[in-house]
DNA sequence: TGTACATCAGTGAACGCGCGTTCACTGATGTAC
DNA sequence: TGTACATCAGTGAACGCGCGTTCACTGATGTAC
């Protein structure tokens, strides 16, 4: 039952597809070869025609799950000023409802991925650039000294606070956790000047 | 060959440090009964009469490892001024050298902790709670406003950088992630006013 | 205090299971003539 | 255009290996008398 070169090429792409939501859905080392065959409809055997490994797969789907993420972030914040785009990445990535950080790989898969190999870790601190490009972008629009430093803060804000919040099986905790992660990320982009980050502002001028 | 019930205990205690320490190190599924039980000079059998099974050593090791990440800033930061004690806390985390942060749970095993089970979630919220309870107690003392928000974000940020920071196979770029968390969070703390955090304090009174 | 016995920490081999990978096979596709 | 053949995507069973767990056994400890 060969298939046509459209559908071969087809079905890779499904089976990529398939393989970016369930590993950064359930990580890597619980996802087996033989479940993503099955969600893509397929059956075990047939993998290593499209794929050497597992670690392949991995490394692809990590790719594929970064492209879709700075791809959301770039639709979202089309036509958007500068800081009402900060606002939007951060909202989409801190949301609830998990449809956008599912698509990070640093928050779902942070702590397996450091035992992976050289090459997924290259591939994932890709994304982390593209990450950073985007958000310095931002940063640097809003006249933000070090626009570099605040940058990878931010980024490291949100990527830690969606992983800590992740673990709470308290849905509250979980919330206050990220609310906080962006009242302090809006102080720092210098929003609406928050009293935290810029107390002079708020406060009669002590000179 | 029984041992006496002063060495059952002592042989209890020898794994679970043994299984802090390598669990944090190579991650929960990487590391096998039988390469923990061989590290603290056992043999595998023996395992299942001091604990019921993997995961119950998985709890005692994350909190035995909580209560020593504590224990350190607790005794590194006695005696010190608040401002003083974030930034040994800040920089004892964020140090290159990792003593520390391995014993962090949050940023070594994040990503596979939100797929144990609840029980095991819970212990490494718990020492969450201990680790915010301790930065806020700081940020209180130093008179930030909304110090709460403000301890949330600096944890989130310190986890999100060593995080990242780890899957850099550059050792420089893993500096600078590193070097850039501990700029922000210095300046969220209100450290020396810098220019990205209170702008208004580095520049003539506005008003 | 001494003796006989029960307990149980630790051993090391074995069991079961799941998973990554391989393999013989199928049959539709694509190609050579 | 039609025919014969090679290709190869996909199947489904099997292989190997590692890992969590079990188990019969050992022999020092602790206890009952």
């Amino acid at each position: 039952m060969k298939k046509s070169k459209a559908d071969t090429v087809e079905t890779r792409k499904r089976i990529v597809a398939v393989a970016s939501r369930v590993f950064l859905a359930q990580g890597l080392a619980a996802t087996g070869i033989a479940d993503i065959m099955a969600a893509a409809g397929l059956t075990p055997g047939g993998f290593y025609r499209h794929f050497e490994s597992k670690e392949q797969l991995i490394a692809e789907a990590n790719s594929a799950a970064s492209a879709q993420l700075l791809d959301v972030f770039a639709k979202a914040t089309a036509g958007q000023q500068p800081r009402e785009a900060l606002a939007t990445v951060v909202s989409l990535y801190l949301d609830q409802s998990e449809q956008v950080s599912a698509l990070c790989s640093l928050a779902s898969l942070g702590s397996e991925l450091r035992h992976a190999d050289d090459h997924v870790k290259d591939i994932a601190m890709n994304g982390y650039r593209r990450m950073i490009e985007f958000v310095s972008g931002l940063t640097r629009l809003l006249g933000v000294p070090d626009p570099a430093s605040v940058a990878d803060a931010i980024v490291s804000t949100l990527v830690g606070a969606v992983t800590i919040s992740r673990l709470a099986t308290d849905a509250a905790l979980a919330q206050t956790i990220r609310d906080h992660a962006r009242a302090v990320v809006g102080s720092l982009a210098g929003k609406t000047p928050s009293p935290s980050a810029s107390p002079a502002l708020s406060s009669p001028c002590p000179v």
